[in-house]
DNA sequence: GCCAACGTTGGC
DNA sequence: GCCAACGTTGGC
Protein backbone atom coordinates (compact mmCIF):
# COMPACT_ATOMS: atom_id res chain seq x y z
CA UNK A 1 0.00 0.00 0.00
CA UNK A 2 1.13 3.22 -0.89
CA UNK A 3 0.11 6.87 0.14
CA UNK A 4 -0.12 9.89 -1.96
CA UNK A 5 -0.77 13.13 -2.61
CA UNK A 6 -3.06 15.15 -5.68
CA UNK A 7 -3.69 18.79 -5.55
CA UNK A 8 -6.78 20.51 -7.18
CA UNK A 9 -7.35 24.00 -7.27
CA UNK A 10 -10.71 24.15 -5.22
CA UNK A 11 -12.03 26.99 -7.73
CA UNK A 12 -11.85 24.27 -10.68
CA UNK A 13 -12.24 21.29 -8.28
CA UNK A 14 -12.71 21.35 -4.98
CA UNK A 15 -13.17 18.28 -1.86
CA UNK A 16 -17.11 19.25 -2.08
CA UNK A 17 -17.47 18.31 -5.76
CA UNK A 18 -15.61 15.01 -4.98
CA UNK A 19 -17.69 14.45 -2.34
CA UNK A 20 -20.49 15.03 -4.30
CA UNK A 21 -19.49 12.57 -7.46
CA UNK A 22 -17.88 9.93 -5.12
CA UNK A 23 -15.44 8.61 -7.79
CA UNK A 24 -14.00 10.52 -10.58
CA UNK A 25 -10.88 10.15 -12.98
CA UNK A 26 -8.36 12.61 -12.07
CA UNK A 27 -7.05 13.60 -15.54
CA UNK A 28 -5.29 16.50 -17.28
CA UNK A 29 -2.35 15.71 -15.83
CA UNK A 30 0.62 16.76 -17.94
CA UNK A 31 3.65 16.39 -16.26
CA UNK A 32 5.88 13.25 -16.56
CA UNK A 33 7.11 13.33 -12.71
CA UNK A 34 3.36 13.61 -11.93
CA UNK A 35 2.45 11.03 -14.57
CA UNK A 36 4.72 8.19 -13.24
CA UNK A 37 3.23 8.88 -10.00
CA UNK A 38 0.22 8.18 -11.55
CA UNK A 39 1.59 4.92 -13.21
CA UNK A 40 3.04 3.65 -9.82
CA UNK A 41 -0.80 3.94 -8.00
CA UNK A 42 -2.31 0.79 -7.36
CA UNK A 43 -5.66 -0.02 -6.56
CA UNK A 44 -6.65 0.64 -3.00
CA UNK A 45 -4.00 3.09 -2.10
CA UNK A 46 -4.72 6.47 -0.30
CA UNK A 47 -4.37 9.71 -1.50
CA UNK A 48 -4.98 13.41 0.37
CA UNK A 49 -6.28 15.50 -1.00
CA UNK A 50 -5.14 19.22 -1.37
CA UNK A 51 -6.53 22.68 -1.82
CA UNK A 52 -3.91 24.62 -3.90
CA UNK A 53 -4.04 28.84 -4.52
CA UNK A 54 -7.41 28.75 -2.39
CA UNK A 55 -7.04 26.82 1.08
CA UNK A 56 -4.08 25.78 1.13
CA UNK A 57 -4.77 22.81 2.75
CA UNK A 58 -4.89 19.10 3.32
CA UNK A 59 -8.89 18.44 3.63
CA UNK A 60 -9.94 14.88 2.62
CA UNK A 61 -8.71 11.89 1.60
CA UNK A 62 -9.40 9.61 -1.34
CA UNK A 63 -9.11 6.20 -2.39
CA UNK A 64 -7.39 4.63 -5.94
CA UNK A 65 -10.20 2.87 -7.73
CA UNK A 66 -8.98 2.34 -10.97
CA UNK A 67 -5.16 2.11 -11.86
CA UNK A 68 -3.70 4.37 -14.67
CA UNK A 69 -5.25 3.86 -18.01
CA UNK A 70 -4.87 6.15 -21.10
CA UNK A 71 -6.56 9.11 -21.37
CA UNK A 72 -8.29 9.28 -25.15
CA UNK A 73 -8.07 13.33 -25.10
CA UNK A 74 -4.30 13.14 -25.16
CA UNK A 75 -3.50 12.96 -28.72
CA UNK A 76 0.14 12.34 -28.05
CA UNK A 77 -0.87 8.88 -26.21
CA UNK A 78 1.52 9.70 -22.95
CA UNK A 79 -0.57 10.59 -20.40
CA UNK A 80 -3.29 9.65 -18.38
CA UNK A 81 -5.63 9.38 -15.72
CA UNK A 82 -6.65 7.06 -12.37
CA UNK A 83 -9.85 7.35 -10.37
CA UNK A 84 -10.35 8.27 -7.51
CA UNK A 85 -13.11 7.62 -4.86
CA UNK A 86 -13.73 10.35 -1.89
CA UNK A 87 -13.01 7.96 1.46
CA UNK A 88 -13.46 10.40 4.54
CA UNK A 89 -13.04 14.09 5.12
CA UNK A 90 -10.06 15.41 7.88
CA UNK A 91 -12.39 16.80 10.69
CA UNK A 92 -9.68 19.79 10.71
CA UNK A 93 -8.12 20.10 7.71
CA UNK A 94 -3.81 20.40 7.57
CA UNK A 95 -2.47 23.55 6.09
CA UNK A 96 0.38 24.46 4.58
CA UNK A 97 1.61 26.52 7.26
CA UNK A 98 1.01 23.82 9.55
CA UNK A 99 2.92 21.36 7.45
CA UNK A 100 5.77 23.36 7.05
CA UNK A 101 6.25 24.40 10.39
CA UNK A 102 6.27 21.17 11.52
CA UNK A 103 9.95 19.39 11.34
CA UNK A 104 8.86 15.86 11.20
CA UNK A 105 7.54 17.18 7.72
CA UNK A 106 10.00 19.45 6.22
CA UNK A 107 11.06 16.90 3.86
CA UNK A 108 7.46 16.79 2.24
CA UNK A 109 7.66 17.18 -1.20
CA UNK A 110 4.92 19.50 -0.84
CA UNK A 111 7.06 21.69 0.68
CA UNK A 112 10.30 20.78 -1.34
CA UNK A 113 8.70 20.83 -4.74
CA UNK A 114 5.37 22.75 -4.40
CA UNK A 115 4.55 22.88 -7.97
CA UNK A 116 4.46 18.84 -8.68
CA UNK A 117 0.31 18.12 -8.44
CA UNK A 118 0.75 13.94 -7.70
CA UNK A 119 2.96 12.88 -5.67
CA UNK A 120 4.40 10.61 -2.96
CA UNK A 121 4.01 10.64 0.64
CA UNK A 122 5.61 8.35 2.97
CA UNK A 123 4.35 6.20 5.93
CA UNK A 124 5.65 8.42 8.24
CA UNK A 125 4.24 11.63 6.72
CA UNK A 126 0.82 9.67 6.75
CA UNK A 127 0.64 8.97 10.14
CA UNK A 128 1.59 12.27 10.98
CA UNK A 129 -0.95 14.30 8.97
CA UNK A 130 -3.64 12.04 9.63
CA UNK A 131 -2.84 12.70 13.43
CA UNK A 132 -2.84 16.22 12.79
CA UNK A 133 -6.22 15.99 10.71
CA UNK A 134 -7.58 14.26 13.68
CA UNK A 135 -8.29 10.83 11.40
CA UNK A 136 -8.01 8.24 13.96
CA UNK A 137 -6.08 5.51 11.58
CA UNK A 138 -4.34 5.42 8.86
CA UNK A 139 -7.22 4.21 6.33
CA UNK A 140 -10.14 5.52 8.32
CA UNK A 141 -13.22 3.41 6.09
CA UNK A 142 -15.76 5.65 3.86
CA UNK A 143 -17.66 7.38 6.68
CA UNK A 144 -17.99 10.86 4.56
CA UNK A 145 -19.56 13.40 6.53
C1' DG B 1 -1.86 40.47 -9.01
C1' DC B 2 3.01 39.65 -8.70
C1' DC B 3 6.80 36.94 -9.37
C1' DA B 4 9.97 33.00 -8.29
C1' DA B 5 10.60 28.36 -9.38
C1' DC B 6 10.59 25.01 -12.47
C1' DG B 7 9.01 22.04 -16.35
C1' DT B 8 8.65 22.01 -21.37
C1' DT B 9 9.55 23.38 -26.03
C1' DG B 10 12.13 24.14 -29.96
C1' DG B 11 16.16 26.04 -32.45
C1' DC B 12 20.69 25.01 -33.24
C1' DG C 1 21.57 16.68 -26.89
C1' DC C 2 22.17 21.33 -25.04
C1' DC C 3 20.17 25.34 -23.40
C1' DA C 4 17.60 29.73 -23.93
C1' DA C 5 13.03 31.21 -24.15
C1' DC C 6 8.67 30.59 -22.79
C1' DG C 7 4.54 29.14 -20.17
C1' DT C 8 2.48 27.63 -15.98
C1' DT C 9 1.95 26.77 -11.18
C1' DG C 10 1.18 28.23 -6.79
C1' DG C 11 2.63 30.78 -2.59
C1' DC C 12 2.52 35.26 -0.91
Amino acid sequence: MNYWLVKSEPVKWSWDDQVKSKTTFWDGVRNYMAANNMKAMRNGDLAFFYHSNEGKEIVGVVEITKEFYLDPKDETGKFGMVDVTAVEKLPTPVTLAQIKADPALADMVLVKNSRLSVQPVTPAEWKRISGLGGLVAARPGSTIS
